[in-house]
DNA sequence: GTTTGTGAAAAAGTTCACAGCG
DNA sequence: CGCTGTGAACTTTTTCACAAAC
């Protein structure tokens, strides 16, 4: 295993290129310069050399990097060769309007099954996949060995919900609640807090 | 105005420390030390404590922060004293989700009014607040100075659509659709890309 | 001539550790 | 004595600049 560390904020940005790399790929394009990708990308040219420079050699030089391997080899990197499963617990406001948002899905993640402490109250509010009662996270999450999870419950629920995703053995948590929460370190949380980038926003406008 | 620069990240932690505030306050705490709320707020103490002298001195040595008064220099710092009205621009999937979404209203911020290319689609969505056609955004946004605008078009309209709203004197947009907009400087864009964010998690579960 | 890969330099951000104040 | 405020040390991340490869 690689013992070279690898800047988190690295890691986002191999998926920003990926997306360009597949618009690249739609138009037809064969290859693609440092400096081409990296405005597309919205960063300097040196940067996106040394992000990829840390997983391998990919670029020909005097060429320029050949736009299908590349982002191959990236969804190789973020394991997204293959169709990975998730699943939603809290099918409230924001939970069922993620469900209706098409985004995970063309992105390539299926969202397999919701969870909900009110099961038809999703139902009623138009969810198309199957919500289950919050009591079978458990031997859902165990038995079909899904290992990633979002996470839409009220703020006062988030803790014990995560705890009984991780006893489960969810290992990635995307985290919608306002809440810092605690779980083991081989876990990876990602807050997602709405609120809190309009917020950040409000501080720059003045 | 301060010359000083204050590192980007300190500002959403502020938001944090906020809403840490609010739970102290709602428990009746007068003070807290900032071990105490660097805790809560998943951060070290002498982190709390350099991001908070960013902005001046507020607690008392030997006591703590005042919870109160800290809490309520923090919304004056990030413009959270008054309402702040907010567009929301592109009610389809994500969008009219976005506007089901207590989340918003509830940290303060008011959506007034939504936009989109088919404003009858939107309100058989079950919009509540007022959907008008997209042809009307700068009249509207000019007539209120609304400052700050949700974007959740598709991707290949965002670019379009960010370019009318800094025209009519939108200053910060939140920024859903997964493109890079190129938009002036004075213009403050805040990316959350949905679909990257499960990505990027994807990337530590193996 | 063009463009990558990469050490070395610079900048940004975090943590330490302690003086100074209540 | 406890806890803040802060310069200094440290760590991480970004940018530069250029040699090596095509």
């Amino acid at each position: 295993m690689e013992k070279i560390d690898i800047p988190k904020k690295a890691i986002y940005r191999l998926s920003i290129y990926h997306r360009c790399l597949q618009r690249l790929h739609d138009n037809g394009q064969e290859t693609v310069s440092s400096t081409a990708l990296a405005k597309a990308a919205g960063v300097k040219p040196a940067q996106l050399r040394k992000d990829l420079a840390y997983f391998g050699q990919f670029g020909t030089r005097g060429l320029g990097y050949p736009v299908d391997t590349l982002a191959s080899m990236i969804r190789d990197l973020l394991g997204r060769e293959r169709l990975q499963p998730v699943v939603l617990v809290g099918a409230g406001n924001l939970g069922s309007a993620l469900l209706h948002y098409q985004g995970f899905q063309k992105e390539g993640f299926e969202v397999v099954c919701a969870f909900d402490a009110d099961p038809e109250g999703a139902v009623r509010r138009g969810v198309a996949i199957p919500v289950k009662s919050d009591q079978e996270i458990e031997s859902f999450v165990h038995s079909e060995g899904v290992k990633l999870a979002i996470l839409c419950v009220p703020a006062g629920f988030a803790q014990a919900v995560a705890n009984r995703l991780v006893a489960a053995g969810i290992q990635g948590i995307l985290n919608f609640s306002p809440v810092v929460l605690e779980v083991p370190e081989e876990v990876v949380v990602n807050n997602v807090d709405l609120a809190l980038e309009l917020e950040h926003l409000s501080f720059f406008v003045r």
